[in-house]
RNA sequence: GCGUCUGUAGCUCAGUGGAUAGAGUGUUCGACUCCGACUCGAAAGGCCGUGGGUUCGAAUCCCGCCAGACGCACCA
């Protein structure tokens, strides 16, 4: 599916721009166009005039980016081509710069050492950047692929009477970023908090509870209380393995509708979701539904019914399972000797019930690397059940969170609050503000999105499958590669915009910009939607944050270098729209990381 | 033991089979009468874990080994 995606990249902007080209025999319309520009396009299109045996789409697969802007802006190596036409790789390069016919927007070709060189002719490249994205705004970089398809995307689902903590983070951001980038792509995206409200570490609670807790402790310490209820069951059981069995008791209790199961476990979910909320608050983030496992209580029992039908079901050493040696992997259990439900259950059931209501083109699940053979075992399970749109099923694992070395871990109380987290990153930032804009208009909201930004981005930050060691200093730093950083080069930009007091106008001289820090500036903001789809397409929210950190940075040595509120009004006029582009260029991808955009901080 | 993932600058990490492997941070040295210095520039810093293989070409693909993380039936 992901080759398919990629595959059909060049193939969807040359038909759109055949389809322009030819729409109503008209000419086709200078704005449409600019909307569409893909230099790599231009270029296989010229080349496919010269090099026979090759599609466009196959020539626009072997341009690459060269390495260094002296080699120019498109490059062709001509070593593959080698074996086609038995020629070297070097006689082809000039062979091929002999015979083309450059358009005005490319200057000039270069065969150097079995590469041919494009040299984009800058002002006009420029300037159809510059166009496309203040014409497009908050849409440059979006596109309408996913127009009618809907994704499911399952995400943060913390486990109810647990606290939320640094780890839950991740899934929560990488999750709520994925959302954002399938709705810029024109996906219909359904956000799905699976909270973890089933199963049997309820009946640990309720053990717990009934053993040590009281009613006062709990209405008074909240979700601490429940989790130093929970880590001193474990410990306790430690010593004492019955109270295991125990807590398996209550926990069959509540499956067969026990009223006083039942009621202490909507009590401790209330609890629970008051602090969630809270959190959630903080974050800025908001689900379209909240069916967690206990929705699927009802709907388990037609799901068991059906792998029984199916001949998948088997039973071993009392419990029942779908048998997967066949396919190298340990079984996948479905029901415990007691007869209750487990994590597959639910989510089998979960996912046929999610492909009824939702037709889902993708369901997408976020949750850490260490469950990934679950995941593996239950979409075969799936697959065995005979639908064929368990390969829609994708697993997006990432890296586990350590603390000072150490995993994590509810049981023992070790974890780093998120909330402690957020409120420390926010006060720090309000100190900052206090210091440097003291004059500043809603200071609170502005410390909250910068404080949550620095967090948010710090997760972000790296390839999702890294292990990430939690540590204060990191997360509270705001020097370099940070939110913090991108959100105030964002400021600076729109501190500057509103400074000059003008409309930006499309009316400019684009040959003005000549330095290069201008072009290398005009480059970078080029590649924002080629980077947004790869984003999609391995589910990686990071290559966003990674290119918003580069866009910072060549946007500050532009703004480092040149005035931009100049005397002379072209210049001006020419700056004042590279500067927008970059604006709109950075609130976009900030925004597909789940970050605000404040225009001043 | 078996399986999956990770190993790149002192540290944290980028890096589509292609040209001289890049950022940030830390260290050293610089730049503010100037649009917001939470900024910018320069230097130093690399057997890309290791040994083979494939290829015109490997940090990238394949195999072995080493190190670490995570899994491997009644938790989720």
């Amino acid at each position: 599916m992901v080759f398919y995606l990629f595959f059909l990249t060049p193939l969807f902007n040359f038909v759109t721009i055949w389809y322009y080209k030819h729409k109503n025999g008209k000419k086709i319309n200078k704005k449409e166009y600019f909307t569409m520009i893909d230099i790599k396009q231009k270029v296989a299109d010229i080349l496919s005039e010269k090099i026979e045996g090759l599609s466009t789409e196959e020539i626009y697969e072997l341009l690459e980016y060269p390495p260094n802007p002296d080699m120019g802006d498109v490059a062709l190596p001509c070593f593959k081509l080698s074996r086609i036409f038995r020629k070297s790789p070097v006689q082809i390069a000039e062979d091929l710069m002999n015979n083309i016919q450059l358009p005005d927007s490319i200057e000039k070709a270069e065969a150097v050492s079995g590469y041919l060189n494009f040299f984009l002719n800058k002002s006009i490249f420029i300037r159809e950047v510059l166009e496309t994205i203040i014409n497009k705004g908050d849409k440059y970089g979006s596109r309408d692929i996913g127009k009618g398809k809907n994704i499911v995307i399952d995400y943060s689902s913390p486990n109810i009477a647990k606290p939320f903590h640094i780890g839950h983070l991740r899934s929560t951001v990488i999750g709520n970023s994925l959302y954002k980038i399938f709705e810029f792509m024109g996906y219909n995206c359904i956000g799905i908090n699976y909270l973890g409200d089933w199963g049997t570490q309820f009946g640990k609670l309720i053990v717990a509870y009934k053993k040590w807790g009281s009613k006062e402790a709990v209405e008074n310490g909240q979700i601490k209380e429940l989790m130093s209820l929970y880590v001193k069951f474990h410990k306790e059981a430690e010593e004492n393995p019955a109270l295991e069995d125990e807590a398996r008791a209550w926990f069959v209790k509540m499956e067969k509708g026990d009223e006083e199961a039942l009621s202490l476990w909507r009590w401790f979910k209330d609890i629970s979701l008051k602090e969630f909320n809270r959190v959630y608050e903080i974050l800025g983030i908001t689900f379209d539904s909240y069916a967690g496992e206990s929705f699927y209580e009802d709907k388990m029992q037609p799901v068991i019914e059906e792998l029984k039908e199916k001949g998948l079901l088997k039973e071993s050493e009392g419990a029942q399972i779908v048998d997967l040696e066949e396919y190298d992997m340990p079984p996948c259990m479905i029901l415990k000797k007691d007869g209750s439900t487990l994590y597959a259950t639910r989510d089998i059931t979960a996912a046929i019930y999610r492909k009824k209501t939702y037709d889902f083109e993708k369901c997408i699940y976020v949750t850490g690397v260490s469950q990934s053979l679950h995941f593996k075992q239950w979409f075969k399970v799936i697959e065995l059940m005979g639908y064929d749109w368990a390969d829609q099923l994708i697993h997006v694992p990432f890296g586990t969170v350590s603390l000072g070395g150490e995993k994590m871990a509810t049981r023992e109380g070790k974890v780093v609050l998120l909330e402690d987290i957020l409120n420390k990153a926010i006060e720090k930032t309000r100190a900052i503000i206090e210091e440097k804009s003291p004059h500043l208009e809603n200071k609170d909201e502005i410390a909250r999105q910068m404080g949550v930004g620095a967090v948010v981005f710090s997760d972000l930050y790296s390839n999702r499958i890294k292990d990430v060691s939690f540590s204060w200093d990191e997360i509270l730093n705001f020097d370099g590669e940070t939110g913090p950083y991108v959100q105030y080069t964002h400021a600076r930009a729109c501190s500057v915009l509103r400074k000059a007091d003008e409309e930006v106008s499309l009316d400019f001289d684009s040959s003005i910009l000549s330095s290069k820090e201008e072009y290398q500036l005009a480059k970078t903001l080029y590649l924002f939607p080629e980077k947004v789809y790869t984003a999609m397409e391995e589910l990686e929210p990071s290559i966003i944050t990674r290119y918003l950190v580069d866009l910072a940075q060549d946007f500050n040595r532009f703004y480092h270098e040149h005035s931009i509120l100049v005397e002379d009004q072209a210049l001006r006029n020419a700056r004042l729209a590279l500067v927008q582009a970059t604006k709109i260029t950075l609130a976009n991808g900030l925004r597909l990381i789940g970050l605000s955009a404040p225009e001043q901080v």
